[in-house]
DNA sequence: TCCATTTAGTCAATCAGCTTGACCATATAG
DNA sequence: CTATATGGTCAAGCTGATTGACTAAATGGA
């Protein structure tokens, strides 16, 4: 195996790395200074039809307490509502508030925004191949880093 | 721009978070069950002539404080050793000792273990250029992801 | 040469985010 | 109808980071 394949983990947390600071950076640009990365992991699960505090907590790997303490924590800052679950009372559905919402927006345009450079270096035949091939590499579910 | 870009975010994420798990599991396996990921970026600025506290702290991106408990830390367990500074009396020389350089020569094992499928996978030229890519996008510099 | 400022490192206190443990309310299975 | 499992919260504690204060050594003029 050749030797240069072992730069590849450094070149790829690299790639990681400046995509998250780059939308977190867009994120704070359009005046969202309170939140984190950590909690755009949350609203990508909570966008569409919310979820219980145990199906986020899956979804961000943490315990259902640590889910319950940042709902709690977004909830105070407005950007999700807890409402009772249609088809279980223990439960509660949590959802994004229309501040929630229009966060989520501002980290697609910032999104948009980290990669249109990327796109406009590599050409998109080349990106479609990166995106293809990362798909391959990718562990489908784990999504939220936290080493 | 298509949509289909708006994923390559997670697929990027979800790639670097499998290899740097599968190394850490690689690593603990290899009987160094008290050590994080996190350490293991630190490791390598140390390998080679080693480093002062404050190189450390500037690679990690944290604070000397945070890095100069970390030392301590590596030290405690016997991976890393403080010696005088050759040059400078008010630094300290941070070098791997022997447990530190064998816990670096488990963690190359481990990343080549994960990363061979990878390239099974992909074949040679791909793979090259997915290296010759994520070298254009990756930032230099800010190797640890703390989000 | 002497003094002012910068730099390397540590100690101490604090904070944020996560964990474990205990608990209540509701759902589900026998 | 009762026993158990599940969703959620409260409380306490831990870990890894932060800021602030300090010492010792280096640097850079007058």
């Amino acid at each position: 195996m050749p030797v240069q394949l072992l730069d590849l983990p450094v070149l790829l947390l690299s790639a990681a790395r400046a995509l998250v600071d780059g939308i977190d950076a867009g994120v704070r640009a359009r005046g969202f200074t309170d939140l984190r990365p950590a909690h755009g992991f949350a609203f990508a699960r909570l966008a569409g039809d919310g979820a219980t505090v145990m199906q986020l907590a899956e979804h961000l790997d943490v315990t259902k307490q640590a889910a319950s303490q940042m709902v709690e924590d977004l909830a105070k800052k407005g950007y999700v509502e807890r409402r009772p679950h249609p088809d279980d009372a223990r439960a509660r559905l949590i959802v994004l508030t229309e501040k929630g919402r229009a966060c989520t927006r501002a980290a697609d345009e910032a999104a948009e925004e980290v990669l249109r450079p990327w796109a406009e270096q590599l050409g998109p035949e080349r990106l479609a191949t990166l995106r293809q091939d990362l798909s391959k590499l990718a562990t489908p579910g784990r999504v939220r880093p936290t080493w």
